[in-house]
DNA sequence: GACATCACGTAACTTAGTTACGCTGGGGAT
DNA sequence: ATCCCCAGCGTAACTAAGTTACGTGATGTC
């Protein structure tokens, strides 16, 4: 899955270690300075190499926010699947909690929050793998119709977060933690 | 509202020819070209002035763009309010359908398609007339609590609409606007 | 041991947002 | 009527940022 491979062996698909380090530059940058800190020289710079390192690791500036958008979805599933345990009510409030704290991320994988990046079909492909879950999740439920209702369940959650992210403070936090719970608990009951 | 006066007079605060040519020329780039496309030099090429125009009419790209803004929650609140005689599920077919047709303005307003731009505080502020008009009609029809009813309907038809618009193909446009009509049909219920 | 390949740095190119500055033309004040 | 002010506009330059060209050194292969 890696891009380029190590600088040594040829034989091993691993993720060189400047592979990685860019990766984690740009995400700390992501957490600290927000999408607009996201260039190609602070993450160079941060990482300690030089721009072009973006290139032969990533192919641009495109191939790292592909990385990016594809790690948000991992570290997703990880957090969601651990909260499974806890019923669908637990998972959408993993759901939520992922998101809340790592805004920018989230806003990356959905909201478009960096320059003329839109993801590839392959890396969109992505996202049906944590949609499976979720379809899964609703079959251990006994859901009569778990694709629909799995649908149903990741848009009404998603719509509730994108209203908080972009800043439309039509309630206090409280307020939409309640709402988020009120209609996550109607989406589990199988509305 | 309008920032800055007409050349002549000064008495009238009324937007400029050339404040609204500019305007004008960005949604069309929008609807042509997406977001970017919208670029200083695009937009004033295309409106036939120079690139300051924008900086004293708008005060820069960012005034630009929360202009957008504005206009677009004033079209959209047109074409809801006039699919409100159709009850809520109008306003609902309406709200997916002012989205699908306008995808880019629809995502500069909740997705943050424009680089580094976020709507000032007044402008985000501008959101609320559009869900203080959903929370009317949910008065109007009778709903209980009609403010939470209002956030969760708006959330949910966010929510299926984000997902479409950034292209996550879980289903084919007939599913989705199958299960989005049932889930407005639900909210107009009164889930 | 010579060659090919790959990672990396340096530096330049291009695009795009922004600013500095000068010109111009229409009102209002004198 | 004349002068002054100032807002709108264009030209051109500045700066930041994505990208590419090119050279170099290390590493593994034949």
């Amino acid at each position: 899955m890696s891009i380029e491979n190590q600088g040594g062996g040829r034989s091993a698909p691993v993720p060189s270690d400047m592979q990685q380090a860019l990766l984690d530059a740009a995400l700390a940058i992501l957490r600290e300075e927000g999408a607009p800190g996201l260039t190609v020289r602070n993450v160079t710079a941060r990482a300690g190499c030089s721009t072009s390192a973006i290139y032969t690791h990533f192919g641009g500036k495109h191939g790292l926010v592909e990385a990016i958008y594809l790690d948000g979805f991992e570290s997703f599933d990880r957090h969601v699947s651990a909260s499974l345990a806890g019923g669908l009510a637990g998972a959408g409030g993993a759901y939520r909690a992922w998101a809340l704290a790592n805004p920018t991320h989230y806003l990356v994988m959905w909201g478009r929050a960096v320059p003329d990046f839109a993801p590839s079909r392959a890396a969109r492909d992505r996202a049906f793998v944590s949609f499976q879950l979720l379809v899964d999740a609703f079959v251990g439920s006994g859901s009569d119709h778990p694709v629909p209702a799995a649908y149903h369940a990741w848009a009404t959650m998603h719509g509730y977060v994108m209203l908080e992210l972009v800043g439309i403070d039509l309630a206090t936090i409280e307020q939409r933690a309640a709402m988020y719970d009120h209609a996550v608990a109607a989406l589990a009951a199988g509305s």
